[in-house]
RNA sequence: GGGGUGGUAGCUCAAUUGGUUAGAGUACCGGCUUGUCACGCCGGUGGUUGCGGGUUCGAUUCCCGUCCGCCUCGCCA
């Protein structure tokens, strides 16, 4: 077999004069006629362009090289020369071609079912693409990809390691836990009835190795929640995990803050800069979401006191609402001039939106040059100075409104404000806004289940000095979680957990698990709180979601070698599938329906 | 589980109100072509219109069911 000296894509004018073996696929294939052919070689690295010509090289070789098709397995030695033909300044390798003098086939290939051609696959079903991935992936976006992931990794596990952290491998086969997702089970052989559960997050037992005196710990790792995937989601995503002994918030932030910043640094010469932080109270005010794009304004502010005074009913019924005690707000959005996207046909459209999200519309107005014009506009005319000074009106602007329970105003206007900014196009390109975002509060009320929810997860601590409010007004107690929010989305979340069983107990008691179920579910987590547990906390980082961002894609499937689908199925493998009657037993399952037929 | 959208040649798509032999580009096959690089020119092969049923003289087209892809709500501590 002709041994390869270099990648195809990584030859220069500085190998002009070297005979070299490169080994790869055929990507393209151009027949000049009797004594010409050209063929693109492509491998991991890029594609070189050779040259077969008749005046140079034996009529074998041109034989040789006739047979040559589409992804076709060859290696090839000849001589690197500048290009005869003139550069090509798409190519890498543009400026010079390797004159064949001797070709081995390794392997023909039937026409490939998808292109690998750029040009074409982005066209190409997402369906093909995962059915036939060993094809896709050799699109050199897919491979630049996987590069890209591959240095995330290490550059994680670099950092992090330098940083004094274990990398420490946690069980896959666990037990179910009450509390978030929907957990993929797997029976147990040995212990007839009996399940694992597969991991959601490795959280508990990074916790517990802090007690076991790990000090610092770091994971890549599979996580599996059975829920229904998203364009930026799936069942099966991989994190990477965190935990620190003997530090609080600020440590632990600043530490991951670093990590991000190395990133930025290495892969795009970007310095992130003070990464901004912002309350989860304040992030709700004025974005309307606990992950807020801060890329562009259109900040959320509370009118509720300057709509009381107008004789606009949509206003005057959503303040005499109440919600437990917490009466209904006007919020509006100063939308800047020019507006002119913004026509009647596109504002009536944001009622039909915000009805989505269970509110009565969107009124709306403009301030002209004579005053408020079109929609709610008589309304606003008796506080129009009121107004104007409290938005900061110009002339031009448009005024979104959202009026309803404080949680329905706020999602609204948080949702639409992503929507008008994309309709406005005034999203910039090539802006990194990090934001810590902090101060949650440690319980959600729980409207349909009438009870409180971790908002995070019942393992997070409450801030220091929060610990006697816990006691007394738990729903006024803010925790010490924080999430790293990027350009509007979420890129890893943590906190500092509770190391004291006493506050563990309360915590459970206040969402309502009992003390037996809470033993039976969490012991072996309750029993090392009392042997000893170090303060400690962390974080993790959506891997995917941080490639996705880093590669620039919108579409999660694109930075996961072997993604699934919307329904959770593998198109290559063809999973899931049946099983035999016979594993069936052994694991002692009875199936409840009939399995669906194979094909 | 709900809503939306799509499934036609290997691939990407078209096909008028339900009407003649379901077309085009590309790929593939054959021929031509000595500087191409999304090579070019000529010719050709290629179809269970996702699957099953129904309405009709006639269904890619209309109806019902079902499977699959994508987007989304619920869900995702």
């Amino acid at each position: 077999m002709l041994k390869r000296t270099h990648l195809c894509g990584s030859l220069r004018t500085s190998h002009v004069g070297q005979e070299v073996i490169v080994s790869g696929w055929v990507n393209t294939y151009r027949d000049q006629g009797k004594g010409l052919i050209f063929c693109d070689l492509r491998d991991r690295e890029g594609l070189v362009q050779i040259v077969f010509n008749l005046e140079e090289v034996p009529e074998d070789v041109i034989a040789a090289s006739r047979g040559l098709r589409r992804e076709y397995v060859v290696s090839i030695r000849g001589l690197v020369r500048p290009r005869a033909g003139g550069a090509n300044p798409k190519l890498a390798t543009g400026e010079i071609e390797i004159v064949a003098c001797e070709v081995e086939l390794h392997n023909a290939s039937e026409p490939p079912p998808i292109s690998i051609d750029e040009y074409d696959a982005v066209k190409t079903n997402e369906e093909m693409r995962l059915r036939y991935r060993y094809i896709d992936l050799r699109r050199p976006r897919m491979q630049e990809i996987l590069r890209t992931r591959s240095h995330i990794t290490k550059l994680a596990r670099d950092y992090f390691q330098a940083n004094g952290f274990l990398e420490i491998e946690t069980p896959l086969l666990i037990k179910t836990t009450p509390e978030g997702a929907r957990d993929f089970i797997v029976p147990s052989r040995l212990h007839e009835g009996s399940w694992y559960a597969l991991p959601q997050s490795p959280q508990l037992f990074k916790q517990i190795l802090m007690v076991a005196g790990c000090d610092r710990y770091l994971q890549i790792c599979k996580c599996l929640r059975d829920e229904d995937p998203r364009a930026d989601r799936q069942a099966e995503f991989t994190q990477i995990d965190l935990e620190m002994s003997f530090v609080e918030r600020e440590e632990v932030m600043e530490m991951m803050t670093g990590f991000v910043r190395l990133l930025w640094s290495e892969l795009f010469k970007y310095d992130i800069g003070e990464v901004a932080r912002i309350t989860y109270a304040d992030s709700m005010e004025r974005y309307g979401i606990d992950r807020p794009d801060t890329r562009y304004g259109l900040e959320i502010r509370d009118v509720s006191s300057i709509a009381a005074k107008t004789e606009f009913a949509v206003f005057k019924d959503a303040l005499a609402l109440d919600r437990r005690g917490k009466p209904g707000v006007v919020k509006a959005i100063r939308v800047p001039a020019p507006c002119e996207k913004l026509t009647r046909k596109v504002l009536d459209g944001y009622s039909d939106f915000a009805k989505g999200f269970k509110a009565g519309g969107i009124p709306f107005t403009k301030l002209g040059a004579n005053g408020f014009e079109t929609g709610v506009a008589k309304f606003m005319e008796p506080v129009k100075a009121e107004l104007i000074e409290a938005l900061g009106l110009v002339q031009g602007d448009v005024v979104l409104f959202a009026a309803d329970h404080w949680d329905i105003a706020t999602k609204v206007l948080g949702e639409l404000r992503q929507k008008v900014a994309q309709d406005l196009g005034i999203v910039p390109a090539g802006r990194w806004n990090f934001v810590w975002v902090v101060d949650f509060p440690m319980f959600e009320y729980d409207e349909e289940g009438k009870r409180w929810v971790a908002l995070h997860h019942p393992f997070t601590s409450p801030n220091p000095g929060q610990f006697g409010i816990l006691e007394t007004d738990p729903g006024a107690c803010l925790s010490a979680g924080y999430d790293l929010v990027l350009n509007g989305s979420e890129v890893a979340g943590g906190s500092i957990r509770i190391h004291n069983t006493h506050v563990q107990d309360r915590v459970f008691d206040l969402i309502g698990l009992s003390k037996e179920e809470a033993a039976m579910k969490f012991g072996f987590l309750l029993d090392a709180l009392k042997y000893g547990a170090p303060p400690h906390g962390g974080i993790a980082f959506g891997l995917d979601r941080l490639v996705m961002h880093i590669v620039g894609t919108d579409n999660i499937r694109d930075v996961i070698a072997f993604p699934k689908t919307q329904s959770g199925m593998d198109l290559m493998i063809g999973a899931p599938g049946p099983a035999d009657q016979s594993q069936l037993d052994e694991v002692h399952v009875k199936s409840t329906v009939e399995a669906p037929a194979i094909g």
